[in-house]
DNA sequence: TAGCGAGGCTTTTTT
DNA sequence: AGCCTCGCTA
């Protein structure tokens, strides 16, 4: 294949750029994947490296995805072998299935999900005599995670933040370490900074994978904290051959610890650095852009770019104001309807700030009988029977894991209700040691009889007749005598009307034949079982919907023909949790700009001040946005 | 002591 | 739609 001529000179100077450091500023619909992808082609069609000594960095799955079969296409059906393309969370777990040991940890740890996370933290706070509403497990875990992320340990906990219950905080941040620790678990902050000590305390490993990557490119930089940051360095010390690209502008992910510092000081951290801007945009209509630009202009912490296209102007701008959330839904989906009704092939998005506002948009959707696709709330990994199926695997190969344990150790209802739970948990405590052991010892303890104990013995030779599979059955049988050997769609036949039963039933049928492929493709259970933990949602969007709803956040990196942002309100986008600071809210700007320019040819921005019925002092009406002015 | 139904409450963003 | 608590029953 001759090397493609469709690229700006800015964007050939980027995908030619040889060795050492460089930055790409990005702005949105700049061609920035194009540019990876076709340096990647490059790197290994001119020769300049094997395909296996790169390494791609995106920030989901699914752009991981695409980014392989980009490259494929380019570099045509020649597999020698494959650069890797991965998340930062999926390169991390594999180097730590590799080396974890090192570390003291065993490699068959689990992976812990925000899901995990939450039921872990609430049993603390109760063995800790503490309530949920003094503190909630999301906040605790929230500041347990900031302080992790900064490398602070429990100990120094309290002398870095003031706040009143650091106390409790602290002594929370030193039970749930040392409990991860004795689940053998990982939590996702974990996966990355397990990689970065990995790195840091064996010299050996941070040169055998820094030599073996001897180029590292890194999509969407702006959205990278400090310890992937630090893996960047660690594996570039020695070549600095790092090629990052990354919109300022774009970075959304503060909450999560993503630290824009780390775009706006590049040339600081790796001398010598070459930058690139790419600023003509490809996508949208000159008005949207103008409209974007307009937003984002507000905004202190920026390295300024200006954005501009030779698209042609298209048309307004249009914003609607709902009589109420239902009236504002109901103009939505008639514009919806009359755009598929010209033209039928139209890629549509609802965007919004937050989850719940999907519901009216839905409910009217289905009325008019518009198909649509929701990216969020329940992603398939997510969804509770797949959840509790992949709980029993978890158990199984990591006994150890007490949150999988206590998610199933009842469910479907086997007669092992709380008082049993506690007395379990007490023992486990007192000793030190994982729930499942304590079981193990009270179920085949002779001095105990009656009703709690014959349920602990029945299920404690469930799990032994499992275990025993564990080394020759795969997964998939596994999962198959799991749901039998439980009687879980008795449970869900009893628990749930009929259609409710058959759709989650469907949901375990599916994960069956996902691990089936799983092992098809020679995967261990715990590839599969990283995969399933690693997986978001938006890895499963069907771009084939015409019309698909998510949140802002869901839709960074797509692009639809038509975009309608809703909810544009004061107090909901901004949000009401960001109002007080002015990071946060140029945070919240930002994301504004990223909605707007999801939007190639149409935008509509939409809100009401009849949203919320309640407040605290009554009906108050909402203000609009001040991202409207 | 476990199970179950009723009823109330609540939703920032996520690898 | 999911989470919790509460009160009743076996």
């Amino acid at each position: 294949m001759e090397f493609p001529v469709d690229l700006n000179p800015q964007q050939r100077i980027a995908v030619d750029h040889g060795t050492g450091p460089a930055l790409v500023l990005a702005g949105a619909g700049s061609g920035k994947t194009r540019v990876i992808t076709y340096r990647i082609a490059r790197l290994i069609q001119t020769g300049a490296c094997r395909p296996e000594n790169i390494l791609a960095v995106t920030f989901t799955n699914k752009a991981a995805d695409e980014m392989r079969e980009r490259v494929h296409a380019l570099l045509g059906p020649r597999r020698s072998a494959e650069p890797h393309i991965s998340t930062f969370h999926s390169f991390c777990v594999r180097l730590l299935r590799r080396d974890i040991h090192l570390l003291g940890y065993r490699r068959d740890f689990s992976i812990y999900d925000a899901d995990d996370q939450k039921r872990l933290m609430k049993q603390l706070l109760k063995e800790a005599g503490l309530s949920e509403s003094e503190l909630a497990p999301r906040e605790a875990i929230g500041r347990i995670s900031y302080a992790k992320n900064h490398r602070i340990p429990a100990h120094q906990y309290c002398a870095h933040f003031k706040a009143a219950n650091s106390e409790e905080t602290a002594e929370l941040y030193r039970k749930y370490e040392s409990r991860l620790r004795q689940s053998n678990a990982l939590d996702f902050d974990d996966l990355l900074l397990k990689a970065v000590e990995l790195l840091e305390q064996h010299p050996d490993r941070r040169d055998h994978y820094g030599n073996w990557y001897r180029f590292i490119l890194v999509d969407e930089y702006q959205d990278t904290n400090r310890p992937q940051y630090e893996i960047l360095r660690l594996l570039t010390s020695h070549h600095k051959n790092l090629f990052v690209v990354g919109d300022e502008d774009q970075s959304i992910y503060r909450f999560r610890g993503a630290d824009i510092q780390n775009i706006l000081r590049f040339e600081k951290d790796f001398p010598g650095a070459r930058i690139i801007k790419l600023e003509q945009n490809y996508r949208s209509t000159d008005n949207i852009l103008r409209v974007a630009s307009a937003v984002v202009a507000n905004n202190q912490e920026r390295k300024g770019k200006v954005l501009w296209t030779r698209n042609p102007s298209g048309d307004v701008v249009t914003c609607h104001t709902g009589r109420s959330a239902r009236s504002e839904a109901y103009w939505v989906c008639n514009r919806i309807e009359e755009i598929l009704d010209e033209e039928p092939g139209t890629r549509i998005a609802i965007l919004y700030r937050a989850n719940f506002l999907s519901r009216n948009f839905e409910e009217v959707l289905r009325e008019l009988r518009v198909p649509y696709a929701v990216v969020g709330s329940v992603a398939f990994f997510g969804r509770m029977e797949v959840k509790d199926m992949l709980a029993y695997l978890r158990i199984i190969f990591n006994p150890e894991d007490d949150v999988a344990l206590l998610r199933i150790i009842n469910t479907p209802p086997r007669a092992i209700g709380p008082t049993t739970v506690e007395l379990l948990a007490k023992m486990a405590a007192e000793r030190g040691c994982p729930l499942s052991a304590a079981l193990a010892d009270l179920s085949r303890d002779p001095a105990r009889a009656g009703r709690a104990h014959r349920a602990l013995a029945a299920f404690q030779s469930l799990l032994d007749r499992w275990a025993s599979l564990r080394d020759t059955a795969s997964p998939a049988e596994l999962l198959r005598d799991i749901v039998r050997d439980t009687r879980y769609r008795e449970m869900l036949e009893r628990q749930e009307s009929r259609e409710e039963a058959e759709s989650r039933m469907a949901n375990v049928e599916e994960l069956v034949r996902a691990a089936l492929e799983s092992g098809q493709r020679g995967e261990t259970v715990f590839e599969f079982l990283d995969r399933a933990s690693l997986a978001s949602e938006i890895d499963s969007l069907d771009t084939a919907a015409r019309v698909v709803l998510m949140t802002v956040h869901s839709a960074k990196g797509l692009e639809f023909d038509v975009v309608f942002l809703v909810g544009l309100e004061e107090g909901l986008f901004p949000h009401a949790l960001s109002l007080d600071s002015a990071r946060d809210l140029e945070e919240e700007r930002r994301l504004c700009y990223v909605a707007i320019t999801r939007a190639r040819r149409k935008l509509f921005v939409t809100w009401t001040p009849m949203r919320r019925a309640i407040g605290p002092e009554g009906f108050v009406p909402a203000s609009p946005s001040r991202f409207l002015d």
